[in-house]
RNA sequence: GGACACCAACUUUG
DNA sequence: CAAAGTTGGTGTCC
């Protein structure tokens, strides 16, 4: 039996950066949709980014083919162009040996990763892409519901 | 004998943005008023609200104690947050390294605030303030009238 | 030096 | 309701 197919869109917001936080992401199934969001009250937008990344892969039970659409290129760069290899390998270090932000989140996705079959797929944000404004406005909303 | 005193109001309009434009000033000295306006059949609001300040200046014949009013924080922030010199000392590029827009006026305007002494006050627009209403309907009527 | 986000502020409009 | 004209900053990486 195959894989279930899914797509997700993910996005964080952040209202001052460091802020309040909200993140959102929304999953698709055939012609199911699911909406999950969450709101951290002290944050950055990139860790709101990825966490809407690992909550969304937290929340599929079996192992799925997964295709996650993002804007953000600190997210999709990890692995379209191998960055994470690169930190393990120097023990989570940057290219200039400075500790790793966020190392928490990503380790975190990492294991999200093992469970599943994942693609990292760039979306320009802001734009003409319906899902992503979708969850571009349910992750504002997320803070602004606080 | 001490530099004359006067008080400019300004303000910029445009249909569209970009669009036609229309700016105008208010220039008092002691009890005399003097109106100034302009069009322009491309520009943007932010050019037509420069373009107010700039003609305004022009228009003083000798060197003056100016008190430029503005609700354009674009305008007023150049100098009162100094985004001016941080332009000049990387040559006209933005804090993100994008060229300035305007230049031109701006080193227009920068010529003519050698010329005088020149304080920028910003006020709120649409609000109770009577003279910033009047130059606001001023420049508006400007683009009317073509 | 590059890239993508996340914001903050004020206007100008539609 | 939504968008353009403009700037400042931080979060993160290469």
């Amino acid at each position: 039996m195959p894989l279930k197919n899914v797509t997700i869109y993910t996005d964080g917001a952040c209202s001052g950066n460091p802020g309040p936080g909200g993140w959102a992401a929304l999953l698709m199934y055939g012609d199911k949709e699911r909406v999950i969001t969450g709101y951290e009250a002290h944050t950055t937008n990139n860790r709101m980014e990825l966490a809407a990344v690992v909550e969304s892969l937290r929340v599929l039970k079996e192992k799925c083919l997964v295709a996650v659409h993002t804007d953000s290129s600190y997210v999709a760069n990890a692995f379209n162009e191998n960055w994470i290899e690169g930190w393990v390998k120097r023990g989570w270090k940057t290219a200039d040996k400075k500790p790793v932000k966020n190392q928490d989140l990503w380790e975190e996705l990492l294991k999200q990763m093992d469970r599943h079959q994942v693609t990292f797929v760039k979306v320009k944000g802001h734009s003409t892409d319906e899902f992503n404004n979708r969850v571009d406005r349910l992750a504002v909303e997320a803070i602004k519901l606080r």
